[in-house]
DNA sequence: GCATGTGATTGACAAAAATCAATTGGGAAT
DNA sequence: ATTCCCAATTGATTTTTGTCAATCACATGC
């Protein structure tokens, strides 16, 4: 079975790489890039395919690389010494990550897992810091996406501080919603309601109960990874009460 | 009674802000400028010094200027529909804040309160944002705070999660000790304990009685305000083995 | 079809933290 | 000194979450 997998971990051929230039116009920092630098960072792009569990690094790794996430999911972690794991953050695609090695030494501050068959742009970093470096406008881009991420966390900070499981969960789900609809609903879970539960920093065990509990509370309908519910609002009057922001937040999962 | 905080309020002639350049120098951002650039920031700004519990400005204010603390503390925090506080940053000297208004609508996107008694310096933003879009290096300098802060946020969103209460007191303490000492050591709590509790994500109640059990389990030694120990390396073995970072580490309380 | 492994759920219980209520203690104002 | 106020502590109790164990559901390979 396992070499299965490992067919799964081949390099594709660069030919493809042209089918995802686009998402390249896609992606927060980049899109402020000129054409010109953006083909001139595609020439030094790989691009991977991998399957589910497939470590990308480790936490210390030598960092000469970025990525971008193009299909997929990518979980970024960190153990601690009594050998618990912290999820830093779980990207979907169109989010770049091991960027930030750029300013910490060339090492990477967290590991990185694929948890769902992914997609991955494999850019140098070096080729990042040069066009930073010749481009203010580039940095500039770079702060707004810091700033920007840098308000996620506060406010990811806030929620596990302030808000009850059951309401996280809630508000986790309304991160994967458009939030500008305003009837019926439905959506499948992403990934693992384990990895969920760890990325909302709570036991597998109280997901599934807080899940239920959520249900009871909103009349939302649960089977498996599929949900439903009748009204955005059902969910937001139950979640944002505890929250800073106002409905509709912009925030997106995660 | 309500006069004597006026008169705390009041502006400081500026001829006593040369007193405090020398501080620009020791802000990480402002490290990197040039004595020019320094120079033409202090030109800009305003010495004030408030009473505890002036309130700088509101969450949605508009965000015309930028603080740098040079003495004191002041929190930043959000409030939530049902009436909650959170705690986003509490900032000792030599921290800035209000500066991420740059990108995000100039507007403050939390609540800004002096907490211990502070001597500011205030700056407009725009000069900020001029001084960026001219020099790249500024905005590099810029760009690693950043990501500084974001690895802060990080750490603390882990703790939140993987540390227990008496840990998280611990850590607290480690972090506003010089690590590098071995030691006895000794220090004063830096504001109320209450706050303390509500910036560590727990309440009064919670944070007393977790210090208890950390003084017990640890053999510090506590009164009121002041804490004791004979040995750096007590408070780390017990509250570092829930962390993903090697001891000593590197951050700095808050 | 069946065995197998993993993720998900459920129950019973323990631990941690929040909550409610009462009291203590120390500084500031008078 | 005395009063007042508020932070801090302590006790009793409830709520929430974690832990341990068993079971279930479902996809996969054989």
């Amino acid at each position: 079975m396992a070499f299965i997998k490992v067919s799964m971990d081949a390099l594709h051929a660069d030919t493809t790489l042209s089918n995802y230039m686009h998402h390249l116009a896609e992606v927060p920092l980049l899109r402020q890039c000129t054409p010109a630098q953006r083909q001139h960072l595609a020439q030094h792009a790989r691009l991977e395919h991998h399957a589910k569990g497939k470590v990308l690094f480790l936490s210390g790794d030598r960092a000469d690389h970025f990525f971008l996430v193009l299909t997929g999911w990518v979980k970024l972690y960190r153990e601690t010494l009594d050998g618990m794991q912290a999820i830093v953050d779980v990207l979907p695609a169109g989010h770049l990550f091991g960027e930030t090695a750029l300013f910490e030494e060339n090492v990477f501050p967290f590991s990185a897992e694929v948890i769902e068959p992914a997609t991955l742009l494999r850019l140098p970093i070096a080729v990042l810091s040069d066009e930073i470096s010749k481009d203010p406008a580039l940095a500039l881009a770079m702060l707004r996406v810091m700033v920007q991420y840098r308000r996620q966390q506060d406010q990811e900070l806030e929620h596990t501080k302030l808000q009850s499981a059951p309401q996280r969960i809630g508000c986790f789900l309304l991160r994967l919603l458009d939030q500008r609809n305003q009837g019926p609903f439905s959506l499948n879970l992403p990934y693992d309601k384990t990895l969920i539960a760890s990325r909302l920093g709570m036991q597998p065990e109280t997901f599934s109960r807080a899940l239920t509990r959520l249900k009871d509370e909103t009349g939302i309908r649960i089977s498996g990874a599929r949900i439903e519910g009748d009204a955005i609002s059902q969910l937001a009057i139950y979640a944002c009460g505890a929250c800073s922001s106002t409905f509709p937040c912009k925030d997106k999962a995660g």
